[in-house]
DNA sequence: AAAAAATGTGACCGATGAGTTACAAATTTA
DNA sequence: TAAATTTGTAACTCATCGGTCACATTTTTT
């Protein structure tokens, strides 16, 4: 049999990517990653010292939020900017499954696993929201429509739909993007 | 020994709701119950027809959303009535544990133990939206801003801060409060 | 009082979780 | 080429999970 440390360890963590993506992160365990790999989990305490380490070189890479920091002068913090994070914000939130996994996770449990990734993914979080860190009431608002935007994400996943509104329908993210940014402008105006 | 179902029933139910309150969806289990409450897992099969139907009996009581349905007259929906909701269910959503982890565990999981559970909730919830059900960027809106009061409240169990934003601080929810009410005016005015 | 039914317990089962150990095979070093 | 190191596997431990079983005791019925 060949023998390849580089390729294993690849193997690995393309595992641990593929079942945190689809059974999100109840599904990531130890032997669910071996499995997956196709590999003895013996390797992954050696290779990546258990569970924590594989987290921990996996926040560290973070290719998680990456494609949500397209922004990069955030010194004007202007409405136009605000708009612009909103629509294309909302819009890669709906589809990198990654991150919203690792939202989901923030909302289940925080322990010595857990812990530094945490740490690494909300010090990416923070660096997108630094575009608006003023204490402001359309700042308040803002904050709260996002939250809401990541809860009918993730809540979009077990739930077809939330009371009358249908979370499989294209239409309805459209409506909740008009409603952000229909939001700035009146803060704005007003 | 003394005999006693009722009481025993009781005994169960109660572990049950302890359980779901202290340490989430992740906490409720056949064994975590029995040893709560101090009885043999056995009866939770015989008496509630294992945690499938314990579950359904939980739902059908409807002791957890309850504290929410304070509005008597929907007819209306009023701007007013709005602001109401508002201020008293946010209120009620940060106090109400039960009802926090309902909606947590929405977020997790769906399958053949949770369906009836969440359908009967999820009318619940039904109820109360029911004051607001037009299609308006103001609802749309609206369900934003309370889908982020729900992800910063589930969010600030584990999470002290979110960013820059301390979930602990009072100050925090009353910004909260403040901008959802805002929001309602200005989307009214104009 | 005797029989029947209801209540309750603890042990047991198979499956699955994380983590460790012993050993085999391949690769590198000397 | 021989020894040492690295890579890899399979089997093992131990704990926990849901679920069932046989059995004892209490309560109710006849």
């Amino acid at each position: 049999m060949k023998k390849n440390r580089a390729a294993t360890e690849e193997k690995i963590y393309e595992a641990f990517l593929s079942i945190l993506k689809e059974k999100g992160p109840q599904g990531v365990g130890i032997n669910a990653i071996a499995k997956e790999a196709g590999v003895s989990k013996e390797l992954i305490y050696r290779y990546f010292g258990g569970m924590k380490g594989l987290l921990l070189q996996f926040a560290q890479k973070g290719d998680f939020f990456k494609s949500l920091l397209f922004i990069d002068d955030k010194s004007t913090s202007s409405v136009a900017d605000l708009k612009h994070f909103a629509k294309e914000g909302t819009k890669e939130l709906r589809e990198n499954k990654l991150t919203q996994e690792i939202l989901r996770w923030q909302l289940i449990e925080n322990n010595e696993i857990t812990k530094d990734l945490f740490k690494f993914t909300n010090s990416q979080i923070g660096k997108i929201f630094a575009i608006n860190d003023k204490d402001t009431s359309l700042n308040h608002a803002f904050q709260l429509m996002i939250g809401g935007y990541v809860y009918f994400t993730l809540l979009s996943k077990f739930n077809k739909r939330f009371i009358t509104t249908d979370l499989t329908d294209d239409e309805t993210w459209k409506n909740f993007d008009d409603a952000l940014e229909k939001t700035i402008e009146l803060f704005n105006k007003e």
